[in-house]
DNA sequence: GAGCACTGC
């Protein structure tokens, strides 16, 4: 039974110890310790007790979230009664509370990663704790594998110990090595698990219905503690409380939703305990890791989440429902042993179970790098492929990163190496889109709106969901119109929001988030005292005379070029975006009228019926011009000619383009000659448009003209290929534009032209069209076939066996040098035989059939 | 039912 007094994590404290001052050890540690253990707030301490961090040495402890650092640090400074900030303290991003004296600092990931940049031997952090580090953000990643080589390089005193709940610790073990690995137990209690008998039919009952039902069932069966449910977004939420809330079953329970875009008020309410009543949450991931809630007994799991992911090879922010790996099964499931033993109730089945991935992908393998890139660049890392990743990203992941950052200036063209701009860039923390959009502010003097504009994108949502029309329109009252763009409207409630002292109450009716514009203004006093520190002045906004809206949609295209998009149509939502990609603008954006616009958001969401749609969203007008003046080098055009099936013409698109992207098209029916000819032959010879006067006879004379090349190469004759056919169809149609005009043209001109009339008159003698053959009655003309294409297959000639009587050596053709196949017909003519030896057919194979053919024919005459 | 999980510098 876990005791209060006694952490289980003191049961490692003397090996931790032992490992880390081992003079031979390797100072690497893993500790995989579940929650509960104490190990966040005790291992600092352990080791700063243990003198392990030398005289005046610190201890960094890296924690994902801001709100657990400030806590823990509050916490381990209280259990040493201490005043924060002095022997313990905290640093998250814009809330320092360190001083020199601090042994024991928490610091969020991106923090640690920052100061590596500007201070990469660490001077003073005797040790490196990464905590939780199981999540696997991406910033933990890196830090991680840049404490490494720091640790083989400048500070082979450096201590790191990698702490993780549930991490299968195998490849972390490998990456590490040499290293130990410690085991604790947790501190929580038994949650027992249960799975569906058979799979949920989620096509014909709804996950929400399911989990309402479930709850009333098990309800009953755990009389005591609260529930949660796990959904994987605000929808769903919804639906499900619903169905609980109209429940016959569940009327005395009180349900309350939980998830990130939820005002905090909301959120405490979740969280709040209510004496007396049973409670049930229904939550997203939050509740998975960053939120708990205590007196939680039973958890119901939909075992789905909202999963974003960036796709490299299109450059587009994927957020899709996705099936929880196992791993995060177990710490939801975990979620209902905090307090007391506790039940869990998994809405797949234990062979659906098995079936899913036993980690979840890694932030490093699903997210835009280009931030990333772009710091290891900074920190001398030029090849980023061989970078030492725990977990290498996708090849084109880096592709995609590298390109961004090249596009943006970031990295020198040739070499790849960091650019002067893209260390200028890293000054700003953003994403480099953002920091590239600050540089171009400077120089247009409107770095104070763009910083703004930037600030207002980093925190959550600043408009809550709409609700309903009403909102919508006090809204557009108080904001006013706007069409140049969705930054506009952001800035405009932002000042709303000032104005009113960042008030809920006030914001909330506009459906602003107050606590989202309260963070995006500490952001924008960091973006303007960063740029104060680099010599630059945001307030020198000098009067050109031009319009700062425009000043600053320019900034926007230099960081968003490659979204770039085009509306398709008037009156539509749809566009055509550069990179050969389509999406649909956002329907409350503002922009909803302009016919070139950057969209800073580009995502694919699930739609209604699993579809999926390329969601535009943060977009701002631009004009054409711009493109000109500041992307000269992407501006180019095309002149496509095309045959269009149903007019029956060649046609010309002629496109200005920006990259791939047609920024206009014109269509006409004036196109070059030899294209048009040559796209109508393509359709000549295709069968789509036949020549009228291209009969067999014209196929026949080029077949004749081709066997006769073969047979008799003394003559001199070109054949007529494939190339030449194309070639002399493209003759015919020269000139010409429409089927209409080629349909009727002349052919045997052209095509006998290929030869001189002599060599026209050897085709006519060598390889005749007609031969004369001595029949039972006469001398007669019969027709020869010349197979196609005339390789040298000798011609076929037919005939009924009554004529053939009198014929008994062979029949040849080209000066006697090849003997015709005949075919010997019957008096149906079926044929009975094809030979080029007639003697042989009279003496070895037509007394065989004679008799047979008397009978069936006996009115013919049978020699 | 319109179309959105969670963090972090």
């Amino acid at each position: 039974m876990p005791s209060e007094d006694r952490l289980p994590i003191y049961e490692l404290a003397d090996d931790l110890v032992a490992a880390l001052r081992d003079p031979a050890g390797s100072r690497r540690l893993i500790l995989q310790a579940p929650t509960g253990s104490g190990k966040s707030t005790q291992v600092p301490q352990m080791l700063l007790d243990a003198g392990l961090l030398g005289e005046r040495g610190r201890v960094v402890v890296l924690q994902p979230r801001r709100l657990p650092a400030r806590m823990l640090a509050a916490r381990v400074a209280r259990e040493r009664d201490t005043t924060l900030g002095q022997e313990v303290g905290y640093r998250i991003r814009l809330d320092n509370v360190t001083s020199a004296r601090t042994r024991i600092e928490y610091v969020t990931e991106g923090i640690l990663l920052r100061q590596m940049l500007g201070a990469p031997s660490l001077g003073g952090v005797a040790a490196i704790l990464f905590d939780e580090f199981h999540e696997r953000h991406l910033y933990g990643d890196i830090t991680l594998a840049r404490a490494l080589g720091i640790q083989e390089t400048t500070r082979p005193d450096l201590q790191l110990i990698v702490m993780s709940a549930t991490l299968e610790t195998g490849t972390l073990e490998k990456y590490l090595a040499p290293c130990r690995t410690l085991v604790s137990r947790g501190r929580t209690f038994p949650v027992t698990t249960e799975y569906l008998p058979r799979p949920a039919p989620f096509d014909r009952i709804p996950a929400w219905e399911l989990a309402a039902e479930e709850l009333a069932r098990l309800a009953a069966a755990h009389p005591a503690g609260d529930a949660l449910v796990f959904m994987p977004g605000a929808y769903e939420i919804s639906r499900t409380l619903n169905e609980i809330r109209h429940h016959p079953r569940l009327g005395q329970w009180l349900a309350r939703p939980l998830h990130g875009e939820l005002p905090p008020a909301e959120q405490d309410a979740a969280v709040a305990v209510y004496p007396g009543r049973r409670k049930v949450v229904v939550s997203t991931n939050v509740a998975e890791t960053s939120l708990t809630i205590d007196g939680v007994r039973l958890v119901i799991d939909a075992g789905l989440a909202r999963v974003a992911r960036f796709d490299p090879y299109r450059g587009i922010n994927t957020l899709l429902i996705e099936k929880i790996s196992r791993a995060s099964a177990d710490q939801r499931a975990g979620r209902a042993g905090r307090t007391a033993p506790g039940h869990c109730l998994r809405l797949w089945t234990e062979a659906e179970h098995a079936d899913r991935p036993a980690q979840e992908t890694p932030e490093v393998g699903r997210l835009d790098l280009a931030e990333v890139v772009l710091t290891l660049k900074a920190s001398g890392v030029d090849d980023v492929y061989n970078f030492r990743w725990l977990e290498p990203p996708g090849r084109r992941s880096l592709d995609r990163a590298e390109l961004l950052l090249r596009d943006l200036g970031a990295l020198d063209r040739a070499t790849g190496r960091i650019s002067a701009v893209g260390r200028q860039m890293l000054t700003f923390p953003v994403h480099p889109r953002y920091a590239r959009m600050l540089l171009a502010a400077r120089e247009r003097d409107c770095v104070r709106p763009v910083a703004l504009l930037a600030a207002l994108t980093q925190s959550r949502n600043l408009f809550t969901r709409s609700e309903g029309r009403k909102m919508d329109e006090d809204r557009d009252d108080l904001l006013g119109a706007e069409h140049e763009s969705d930054f506009f409207l952001l800035m405009r409630a932002f000042r709303f929001a000032e104005n009113s002292r960042f008030d809920p109450g006030r914001c909330r009716r506009l459906g602003i988030h107050a606590q989202g514009a309260r963070q995006a203004a500490e952001l924008f006093a960091q973006f303007l005292d960063i740029e104060q520190k680099h010599g630059g002045n945001p307030d020198a906004q000098k009067d050109h005379g031009r319009d700062r809206s425009e000043d600053i949609r320019r900034c926007v295209l230099v960081g968003f070029s490659d979204q770039l998009a085009r509306r398709l149509d008037e009156g539509t939502l749809r566009c055509q975006l550069v990179g050969n990609r389509r999406g649909t603008l956002a329907r409350e954006s503002a922009v909803g009228k302009a016919r070139l616009i950057v969209a800073a958001e580009v995502r694919e969401v699930q739609q209604r019926g699993d579809e999926l749609n390329t969601l535009l969203s943060l977009a701002t007008a631009v004009e054409e011009t711009w493109l000109q003046e500041m992307f000269p080098d992407d501006l180019g055009a095309t002149e496509e000619v095309f045959f269009d099936d149903t007019a029956r013409r060649v046609m010309v698109r002629r496109q200005r383009r920006f990259r791939d992207l047609a920024l206009d098209e014109k269509l006409s029916d004036d196109p070059p000659k030899e294209g048009a000819a040559a796209l109508l032959a393509e359709e000549v010879l295709a069968g789509r448009c036949p020549l009228k006067n291209w009969d067999a006879a014209v196929e026949q004379w080029i077949a004749r003209l081709n066997a006769l090349s073969h047979w008799m190469p003394e003559l001199g004759l070109v054949p007529i290929g494939p190339d030449d056919r194309r070639a002399l169809i493209e003759q015919l149609c020269y000139g010409a534009t429409t089927y209409k005009a080629i349909k009727e043209r002349a052919v045997w001109p052209a095509v006998r032209a290929w030869l001189s009339p002599q060599q026209q008159a050897w085709i006519d003698e060598y390889a005749p069209e007609r031969i004369e053959m001595h029949t039972a009655r006469g001398p007669r003309k019969v027709k020869l076939t010349y197979p196609e294409p005339g390789d040298g297959a000798p011609p076929v000639l037919a005939a009924r066996i009554q004529e053939l009587y009198d014929v008994t050596g062979s029949v040849k053709v080209a000066a006697g040098r090849v003997p015709v196949v005949i075919q010997v017909l019957a008096p149906n003519h079926r044929p009975i035989q094809v030979t080029q030896d007639l003697a042989n057919f009279w003496r070895e194979s037509y007394p065989k059939h004679k008799a047979e053919l008397q009978r069936k024919y006996p009115k013919h005459e049978w020699r």
